[in-house]
DNA sequence: CCGAAGACTGTTAGCGGTAACATATCCAAT
DNA sequence: ATTGGATATGTTACCGCTAACAGTCTTCGG
């Protein structure tokens, strides 16, 4: 079996081939590709034109072995399917844009572990940096992000102790004045729609601080009705119908999540509810909708 | 400057760490840590134990150098503000659960340059695979799919010639049917919402498709409004509002996508359109909403 | 009791780059 | 002319791990 002379066995290409094809040692040839130390502008052509003409891509886990630096930055999320965190990743993404790190997805799906095995999958490669959702990790999870040796940033949540550093807001505090404000506009009977996920600590610890600011004012929650799954429009509207059938004289519908909200608030409009009058929303994260 | 006991001068942990924990060779950890290759159960379970008590987590960049293998695939995608893409990506990663690769993901919004560099800089890090959103690539970055000797898969489009294997829909074919049962339902004056990005195909094709089919039934759109950005409920309402002063008789609203279609919805059901009486409204991609 | 066939473990030689140092070259300043 | 210091390029020794092969030690049939 022959290869025909146009396909030249493809094998893949080193920094051997390229300083063959032009002349240099494999040391000039990486210093030109990397932009680093002197090299004279004649040769750096010849080197840029025969990588150019090869089509070498340069092998970054050679590259990295050998100066153990690792331009990767481990992002660690619970989920797509909800926009903040979409949102979140564009954010770090535009902030790494040029600082030659690369952001580097992974996703536990609200699994404490999934979340360790795709920690250790991702410390595996070495990354520069991690950067995690929440605060709360197995004790193997937690023991690796000490020991990693390298910045560890724990976002979305500032209620507990960080490893290393925290940025984020402190839900409890959310949900609080989210109550406050709530009651303050003077409903009563109030409902709460959201996620039963029970390692999502972020929704948990909004809830918390919703019911503690109810209980300071002397009210408890009428209803509440609690979902798996991303978050979706469609959710938001069955949740709806559930509670307004079975809680007739609810007044206030808190949702724990922007989408179905935004559902209800669908719903809401096709039965013709008058918002705010009859009836009131609220939901926390907020795709820009708004004034019912 | 000295140390305490306790923390002894972190340095990395490699193999050679653990062999010497555990009195056997680096050859034999390796083959304990990766499953492979006759080991006794005493020295597997010596070697386990001392691996996890130091807290060794493995260099894959070493790994994948010394066997060329490497578990990764590469996924790039234009977005992560258009739900679809999370979903696209969910699939994939679900897909992938047991086969032990590793989604990777990179993000181009929509810029053809920046596919070509996220490709490249994915490249170097020699995926097992690559894994890419639509057939229209710059030269060089078709150049560099040509080249890379691993299964090059496109997806969500299948309207053109793809390197390797394409998989996905027609989206100009499913313009052409969008387009057919509005006609079919009677709506006459129809508008057009959605993406005026230049490097969108996939939008693009559906509004050739969708216009094609307009034209073979001697109808044009009597509106058409176009925006930048991700796919956001507020967008939708504004532009709503912008053709229905602008073109007060249109009886037809065709989003390019779900999530502007369902900030139109609500907009209509805000105002009190009669819908689908008074005005038809249809979007793509489909966050399960429905039922107007 | 010997040799062959497992079963287990060790040794050696890279993988494809880069850090660090060594070696030219060339030119200005003495 | 000599020298010192830029400037430009090459050499060497790994980085941490694994493929391939080379033992060593049992076990067992004849």
């Amino acid at each position: 079996m022959t290869q025909p002379a146009k396909t030249p066995a493809k094998r893949t290409l080193t920094l051997r081939d390229v300083s063959e094809a032009s002349g240099v040692s494999e040391m000039t040839v990486s210093r030109v590709l990397r932009a680093r130390g002197d090299v004279s502008p004649a040769t750096r052509e010849r080197v840029l034109i025969a990588a150019r003409t090869l089509g070498y891509v340069p092998n970054k886990i050679a590259g990295a072995l050998a100066s153990s630096r690792v331009n990767l930055v481990a992002v660690i999320i619970p989920s797509l399917s909800n926009m903040v965190f979409p949102e979140v990743m564009a954010g770090i993404a535009a902030t790494l844009e040029d600082t030659g790190l690369q952001p580097v997805v992974g996703v536990t799906n609200y699994s404490p572990d999934r979340e360790e095995s795709v920690l250790y999958e991702m410390l595996s490669w070495r990354p520069s940096g991690v950067i995690i959702a929440g605060l709360e990790h197995t004790p193997a999870a937690l023991a690796m992000l000490q020991n990693a040796g390298i910045p560890i940033v724990e976002i979305m949540d500032i209620d507990g102790t960080p490893v290393d550093s925290a940025v984020g807001i402190s839900h409890r505090r959310a949900g609080r004045q989210m109550a406050e404000a709530i009651i303050a506009a003077g409903y009563r009977k109030i409902a709460f729609l959201g996620t039963m996920m029970p390692h999502d600590h972020r929704a948990r610890k909004r809830l918390e601080g919703f019911e503690e600011a109810l209980a300071k004012a002397g009210i408890a929650l009428v209803d509440r009705e609690f979902y798996n799954g991303g978050s979706a429009l469609l959710k938001g509207r069955e949740m709806t119908a559930a509670v307004l059938t079975r809680t007739p004289d609810v007044d206030f519908l808190y949702y724990s999540n922007d989408m179905i909200g935004a559902g209800g608030l669908l719903y809401c409009l096709h039965l013709g509810l008058e918002i705010p009058g009859k009836i009131g929303l609220a939901a926390f994260n907020g795709v820009e909708l708004l004034d019912g």
